[in-house]
DNA sequence: ATGCGACATATTGTCCACATTTAATGTGTT
DNA sequence: AACACATTAAATGTGGACAATATGTCGCAT
């Protein structure tokens, strides 16, 4: 007898089989939870204390939280528990410099597959973000705005691309809690810039794409604080001062 | 109280903390048999039986089942298992394409900071994969190519780049067993190719060391017969015509 | 004989109880 | 008072039992 099976009949599941059990409720809920900034990094996450939330066994809250920890939001200490991960100034280095990478590459297939319908797409996303910071809803614009390279992903049509920006994207989000300057306020500016992206991208411009996209990353890692100390001071640094006195 | 706790501690440990528990082990055993290609794709995978072989409950297979499957090496079916994956015609281009932009990153990276001792890493590595050629150890050969990829990975210095190369990679491996197509047999030019990438990074010549490992990756795509029909091609396909008749 | 439906089997999903490990507290000694 | 060690408490790691679901088989009705 053959071990192997034809699984052909499996495959049409690949779609739906996502919503068929209860985790995926429980992930998006966290997941979204950690993206929206209600999950500061360094966080516990118990799970016995999530298994009473959401009303489940700690078996369930073990499967989301190494999901969690495979896509890096989370990371996981053995016999010691799950936080939410809180980067090093490197891995938000790496993060930043991954992205420039991947969306260069996207960027380039992008130019050349964008229909009119995506091109509309994406300007819809642009006021949606406009909107958001119109409203000052932070936590939705910072939503949108990834949404809107992921948008762009799924326009370069390569499933494992997409999949890995995602994660990156989620990191980015992580790290802009953590390393985000004082001396922001123009954030804004990133919706004006996703506007001169979609400009390139319409006009199938590749060299413009790209460059204006890798001068919007580096423009958001120039926002950020990394070459400071290691972000965490705790207790150390805020009583530095004080201490021994 | 503040729910978020310093971890600062726990840092340090994020190095070691990786060989604690005896799942790295039974992970390493599936993961190098998916390479290795001893477990074919569509191979079922009960977690009963898993158990038994590696003398552990269920609970800790379906530990590594899941982190198999978000490596994309397994695909786990709600309520009917997990089995080894057999990428369709599209994920497979979708990763040899992503490997394109990734790796042309790496590439760029590589040049700009490789030592001279990482070149004699490198031709070390070269090496072996001749020695594994002339002896014919096929497996061992796909595991040593792999490894000449991610030890440039690893010279760029990314550590996310390199984890996601490590996914394709192990994906790549599967890839081959499924479309490797009959009119090889000059699958020993790789390791010419690797000796020619070796010289453009050792002369830190960025675009020669690029169209290279393209043009590497490019030599690998059309070894494959992803042209052809669908493996299994999804019955609905199959049968959309007679259907109903 | 064929097609439909109920039952039986096997596998996965979930929960709970126990073992193990870690971190913290308390005690005693120097 | 400071350090080292033993004890204690809490959380995670693991195993086994039961419930839910899907598949395969058998029987019955047409």
């Amino acid at each position: 007898m053959k071990q192997t099976t034809p699984i052909a009949e499996l495959k049409r599941d690949q779609g739906r089989t996502k919503s068929g059990n209860q985790d995926d409720h429980i992930y998006g809920q966290m997941f979204s939870a950690i993206l929206e900034q209600r999950l500061s990094p360094g966080t516990k996450l118990s799970e016995d204390v999530l298994g009473e939330i959401f009303s489940v066994s700690r078996t369930v809250i073990r499967k989301v939280l190494q999901r969690l920890a495979h896509e890096k939001v989370v990371k996981i200490f053995s016999n010691r528990g799950a936080y939410v991960s809180e980067p090093s100034p490197d891995e938000a280095r790496d993060v930043l410099d991954a992205r420039k990478v991947v969306e260069e590459g996207i960027m380039r297939r992008v130019v050349k597959k964008r229909t009119t319908a995506d091109i509309r797409i994406l300007e819809g996303m642009l006021k949606e973000e406009a909107l958001s910071i119109e409203r000052d809803e932070h936590s939705k614009w910072v939503a949108l705005s990834g949404d809107f390279h992921l948008a762009l992903a799924e326009i370069a049509g390569n499933q494992s691309l997409t999949d890995y920006l995602r994660e990156l994207v989620s990191m980015t989000s992580l790290i802009h809690v953590q390393y985000q300057s004082k001396k922001i306020g123009n954030q804004s500016c990133s919706c004006e810039e996703h506007g001169h992206i979609i400009e390139a991208v319409r006009a199938q411009d590749e060299e413009a794409a790209v460059r204006l996209m890798i001068e919007h990353i580096e423009a958001c890692e120039e926002q950020l604080n990394l070459d400071g100390k290691e972000p965490i001071s705790d207790l150390y640094e805020i009583f530095s001062d004080v201490a021994g006195s």
